[in-house]
DNA sequence: CACTAGATTTTCT
DNA sequence: GAAAATCTAGTGG
């Protein structure tokens, strides 16, 4: 794994679709009992605030379920979806709103085998190519949402952070199994990247 | 390959 | 009661 970078200040406190931009080719590391287990972010989604999103959890009003996403920036809000499946996000808002980035996919880079044995298959690009996918690899569960993401140098939790630029190419379209709100592009990718959930252009 | 059922929570109608 | 920010195992071509 190599030395990685705090994130800038404010990085959260911007609109969605930026910060899901600004995330991809961004490090996460879930350092847990077990081990460290992580990767490159390399596919996210934005979901934007009350009123203004109608596939956001948090455009009807706040919820048990939601609140998570109307807390300050740079938080997990994590949910559980379809009966067996959870999904992790990065907090990301305008002071005052509420908004989220879900990580869709990431490119698999440190506990290749902890994640294998999580999810009970070999195969790397199955090992975290859908957020339902990256949660069971890196473990992660209802005892994370909420939980701040920590600066690299911390070396315990949920992590993010930066390598040296990567420098990739950037696809967006419109966001996956979403019916209100399919219009609009914001769903991000690092093109042709095979750790991607679908459609790799 | 394509398609389908089934896992079963949270919220809204 | 239905749909949803999903995935797997099974069937059939």
């Amino acid at each position: 794994m190599p030395k990685l970078c705090s994130l800038p200040a404010g990085f959260y406190d911007r609109d969605p679709a930026d910060v899901a931009r600004d995330l991809l080719g961004t490090w996460l590391v879930h350092h847990s009992p077990e081990g460290p287990a992580g990767g490159i972010i390399v596919e996210t989604e934005a979901y934007r605030g009350q009123h203004v999103d109608p596939a956001s959890h948090a455009y009807r009003r706040k919820t048990p379920r939601n609140r998570t996403m109307f807390e300050q920036g740079g938080r997990a809000y994590v949910y559980f979806i379809y009966g067996n499946h959870f999904c992790l996000n990065v907090v990301a808002h305008p002071a005052g709103e509420a908004g989220a980035v879900l990580l869709r996919a990431l490119e698999p880079r440190v506990g290749l085998e902890l994640m294998a044995r999580r999810r009970r298959l070999e195969k790397p690009a199955q090992l975290s190519s859908g957020p339902g996918k990256l949660c069971q690899a890196l473990g992660i569960g209802r005892e994370h949402n909420g939980a701040p993401f920590l600066p690299p140098e911390s070396g315990r939790g949920l992590i993010l952070g930066r390598a040296a630029a990567v420098g990739c190419g950037i696809s967006c379209g419109p966001r996956i199994g979403v019916r209100a709100g399919a219009d609009e592009l914001l769903r991000f990718w690092a093109a042709g990247n095979p750790h991607v959930s679908r459609g790799r252009a």
